[in-house]
This record gives C-alpha cells, sequence and structure tokens, in this order.
DNA sequence: GTGAAAGCGCTAACAA
DNA sequence: TTGTTAGCGCTTTCAC
C-alpha cells in the first residue's frame, strides 16, 4: 500500500500538502491538486484505515455477537445488520458466541480493546438461563454502545430490536380457533429463551380464554431426536389438530410427522410454524408461517447503532422497536 | 479506555516503562512490574488495538466474503472459519457479495485500505458466470493472500480448499445402481456455479458408464417455484426410481414431493442429497445425505490464510486441499 | 499556497 | 533498571 509519505516524496511536495490536496482542501492549488491525485490514482492510493481509525478515535466498525449462525432467523438479522451497516462505510465483525455465555463475555472483552465503536448482540442462551448482565452493563459504561435484537436482557439499558412474540403466538393460536380446531398443541425447542417464554404464553392465553385442552405442550431438548420426538407426541395424542410451532424445524417436522402418520394436513391438523419463506417449502403442502422479518430488525438494529454513534453528545433517550409479525397463509391451515 | 500514558503519569513513570511491565521485560524491576500490573487491572486496562495494528502493520483481521449467508453450508463454513481464527487471535469481517461481482469487488477494495491481512472467500455466482478474475489478481499483488474455498477460480494462484464434487456425484449415483435403480435424476439449482457442474458431470458419468437412461436432469432456476418444478418433474417422468440432488432443498423438496404423489420412499424411490445433519431430519424418511464438512472446509481456510500470513517471507508454494465428503446412509435410500 | 509539527497509542532501539 | 526518542499513517493547527 502505497502512503501519503510516498506520494509527497516523488511530488515534491509535503505530507500534509498531499492529504489536503486529496481532501480537496480550498488551500491548495488547483494545479497541485490535479497532480497529486493523479498520481494517487495512478498508484490506487487508499487512505490506511487504521491510522484513520487512530486518529479519529472511531473505527466504524460494528462487532455483532450473536449465538448461532446455523440459526437461519439469526443469519438473516445478520444479513439485514451487514446490508445497513454498509450503506453507512460500516464494517461488521462477527463473532457467534454458540450459546456460551463465557464465549459472550470473551468476545465482549476482546472487541472492546478499540477494535469496534459499538455492539449489536443477541443473548447466549446461557446468559439467559444465568440471568447473567453485568458484562453487558461494563461495556456499556466503558463507552460502547449496544444494541440488542429478538432476544433481550431487559435489566441492560441499552437500545432493543424484539419481536411481538406473544402476541404472535396468541394470533396464530386464534387463528387456528378459527378453524373450529379443539386440541391445538404447541411444540416447542426454545424453552430456555425469553423469546420461547413468551411464545408458550401467547398461546397459553389463547387457550385459556377459549376454554381448550392446555395440555398439549412438547418441549424438545437440543440433544432429542426431534423427528422421533414429534412422532411420539402426535402418536399419543391422536385427538391434536391444530400445531403451533416455536421454530421452523419444528413446524416442518410436524407436518411430514402427521402426513407419516396418515393424517391429511389441513384437513385433519393445521400446523402454523415461525419460519422464513425458504423453510416454508421444505414441506408439502406449504408451512403456514410467522414471518419476523429478521431481515428488518437486522436493518433497525443497525440504525439504532449507527445513530447512538453519530449522536454521541446528544444522549438520546434508549429505544425499544417491537418489529411485528406477520402471518402468511399458506397451505398448511384452512 | 485507560491508556499507557494515563498509567504512566499516575504512576510517575515513563509510557515505556509501563509498556515493558506490562509486558513482562526482563529489563524492568520485579516491584515496578507489579505496581504497574496492579494500577492496570484495577482500571481494567487492554492495549489499544488500533494502535498495535498501526504500530505493527497487521491487523490480525481476516476479511470473509462469502455469496450468501442464508445458504446452510456457506453459514457453516463461516462458523469454521471463526472458530478456527479465534484459536489464534484473529477476527473475522464479513462481507456477503449476494452472489454479485460488484459487491465483491467492493468489499475486496474496501477491505483492502488495511483493514485486514488477507481473504477467505467463495466466489459469487456472477463472477463465475463471467469468469472475472483481475480483482483477486489485483488483490494478491498488493500483498494481501487470498484463500478460495468451494467455488474457487482456478486461474488465481492461491491457496483452495475444495470439495470432491465430481466423485461424490459419481459414487453417490453408483450406490443408486447399486440399488438397481434405472431411472436416476439429477436435480439442481446450482447449473451457473462451477461445483454445480462438477456434480452433473459426476453424476453424468456413471449414468453412461450403465447405459442409464441420461435425459432426467432438472435444472431449477432461483426465480423458478422449486416445488412446482419438482413436483411437475416426478409426474412427468413416472420411470423415475433415484434422485441426485445438487443442493440440499432440492432433496428435501424430492422426497416429500415422491410422498405427495403417493410413491414410497425408499422402496419406490431413493434420493440422496448434498446437506448437513440438520437438514436431513426436515423430511420423513430422513434424507441419505452427502456431507461436505463445512465447519472443517471453513477451518482449514482459515488455518491455510494463518499459515501464509505467519510466514509471509517463507513464500511457500499454494496449496489446494480437497476434502472429502461422506455419503452418510439414512432412510430414503434402501 | 505550502510546509512544519504535534499527536492519536503503542513498541523498541538506544541512551542514561 | 528506567527514560528518551523515533516512527507506524494520517489529519489539522499554525507558521511562513
Amino acid at each position: 500500500m502505497v502512503t501519503l509519505k510516498q506520494l509527497a516524496k516523488e511530488l515534491n511536495v509535503s505530507i500534509s500538502t498531499v492529504s489536503k490536496a486529496l481532501n480537496n482542501s480550498e488551500e491548495i492549488g488547483e494545479e497541485t491538486i490535479r497532480r497529486v491525485k493523479e498520481l494517487a490514482g495512478l498508484y490506487n492510493y487508499k487512505p490506511n484505515k487504521v491510522a484513520l481509525s487512530l486518529k479519529q478515535n472511531k473505527t466504524k466498525t460494528i462487532g455483532v455477537i450473536i449465538p448461532d449462525i446455523l440459526n437461519h432467523f439469526l443469519a438473516k438479522v445478520l444479513f439485514g445488520i451487514e446490508r445497513e451497516a454498509a450503506k453507512y462505510g460500516y464494517n461488521i465483525i462477527t463473532c457467534i458466541s454458540n450459546e456460551s455465555l463465557d464465549q459472550e463475555k470473551d468476545s465482549l472483552r476482546l472487541l472492546a480493546n478499540g477494535s469496534v465503536d459499538g455492539f449489536i448482540l443477541s443473548v447466549a442462551e446461557e446468559t439467559q438461563v444465568k440471568n447473567e448482565i453485568e458484562h453487558f452493563k461494563k461495556t456499556i459504561s466503558q463507552g460502547l454502545p449496544i444494541v440488542m435484537f429478538d432476544r433481550v436482557a431487559h435489566d441492560v439499558m441499552c437500545d432493543k430490536v424484539i419481536v411481538d412474540d406473544f402476541d404472535s403466538t396468541y394470533n396464530a393460536t386464534k387463528s387456528m380457533v378459527l378453524e373450529k380446531r379443539k386440541n391445538i398443541a404447541f411444540i416447542t425447542t426454545l424453552d430456555g429463551l425469553s423469546v420461547g417464554k413468551l411464545r408458550e404464553r401467547g398461546y397459553k392465553k389463547a387457550i385459556l380464554e377459549h376454554n381448550l385442552n392446555p395440555n398439549l405442550i412438547l418441549k424438545v431438548k437440543k440433544k432429542d431426536d426431534h423427528q422421533k420426538k414429534i412422532l411420539n407426541f402426535l402418536k399419543k395424542n391422536k385427538t391434536i389438530d391444530g400445531v403451533i410451532a416455536a421454530d421452523s424445524s419444528s413446524g416442518i417436522i410436524a407436518i411430514n410427522a402427521a402426513i407419516n402418520l396418515g393424517l391429511k394436513v389441513p384437513k385433519d391438523i393445521s400446523v402454523i410454524g415461525f419460519a422464513s419463506k425458504s423453510d416454508s417449502y421444505h414441506t408439502l403442502p406449504k408451512l403456514t408461517t410467522i414471518r419476523q422479518h429478521a431481515k428488518e430488525i437486522g436493518a433497525y438494529a443497525a440504525q439504532l447503532l449507527i445513530n447512538r454513534l453519530q449522536n454521541k453528545d446528544a444522549e438520546e433517550d434508549i429505544k425499544t422497536k417491537i418489529v411485528k409479525t406477520t402471518l402468511i397463509k399458506s397451505n398448511s391451515t384452512l
């Protein structure tokens, strides 16, 4: 990489002249600017990002810490963050906490050394279970703003972007009630998470309001054979005529399991699941899905953070943005 | 963030003394080291990464450019890269090219300003179609090494990590021949990609060797209704008794479509697809999969790059690592 | 209109 | 054993 110094030497001018010329300073003569820019173009000069960061004490880089990159929703949020950040000239450093509190702490600590200007993160499962928030508070007190999305720690004062989890399942369940379903089950792999609990509560509320069977909840653990669990669950509870799935895999598996058991979907049993469009193609009939608008969530999170970074003096109040889900009817419901 | 300067002032010693003490220099007295470390601990001192990068002319950061973060395979490779890089103290800046040549160029250009020490990337579809490689060569000539994985540009001199695509489908097809399948189809969404073509060739070779019907190839485009295409294909070609899918979605959809058409899997029709373990749970029976060992691919790529970064003088020959796939038999084949 | 110099935070060669 | 100084690449204030 060519530096200002080298350009200056070759042009027989000072470093500062070159710097000013490249920045179109009024101070510099037209002819000089022309000469400088020509040579800079020739050598494909680009200001060294690191030097700039040191000088300006900001890196134009955002640290993103996500629990699991293989989770389609989280990957899509990451995509949304990257897209939005790029618009404003920000780069993304990605760390994966693997749902581990220690890894989350490490990532936060490692990047809080001037590597990034702020963080966007979704809280690791272990962190939520243990309800630890000190590492977040510490980071913020060091002057590094955090924006949390989806799985948030409510007791941390920071901007947040969340989904209306409770309402989503409440409404989805009610839509099944309208189909005259009497035994609507709830399947989740997210029992340890705040969002999982909210989704369960939304479902339960609708069930109670309509005096339906409240004992049709299946909680699947990471280690379980997901497919076998759901198959057995449907076998043992032959009355089930509707399934609300708190995650995409459970919805897909539920449909395929039902078909495997000789049930007609949606005639005998309806299924709704949190999932993306591409997931919905994984079943036949296609899955009716609760869309979380992951990309938009990422974009909002990026906007909130960048906004805060660029108004550091303003110190605005913290904001919580709720991104409403959309129920996209497909062929797994009536 | 507290700096050496502040610590030095408070301790009434020079900046370099503090620096040396923190680095356990032999030059510094034990007592001084103790005092310095105590205060540093108290203030939670961390050396400023940006200053270090500037000083040492390396960032310990790797630029990763992937075409699509929603692709499970690519996301898993990213995971592998991140894990391996973290072991060596490297961070990952992620850019998503969205299969676009311009975005790929942009990312390369933007990060080649001192932001990263090198790149790991998988070539965008548009880049492969247009067969552009100048931007890669230029980056390498600027002293930034590149490691390519999966979709590589063979004419670029750089380290590569690839999958034995040809052999995978050749062997998978032969395994179906052993099942006495007579009309084995090939379904792909990857027609524009080098890996897609290799997979098709491997399939074709096996088909020709056994004098089987070579006209059972279905190419699905991004915009097509994936499910409808495959359903129609199976309807029109009732003789099909085996499917090799070049991507995970096609495999999943093929199984569900076959079941929907009243076929028994694997009795009437076998299906094999490139997919990960979690994908294989999306069908019932579970999909027999060609595993690409995405995480290992990522880890190798990271190793190759870091190795090159740390032996810059050595200038070793370029390497191409082939990661062999594994055929994991499940219940969608006999 | 151009240049010298300071400084961002750090390391390291050299001086004391 | 400790301190001084230079320098990484850049911007910017202040002289000239």
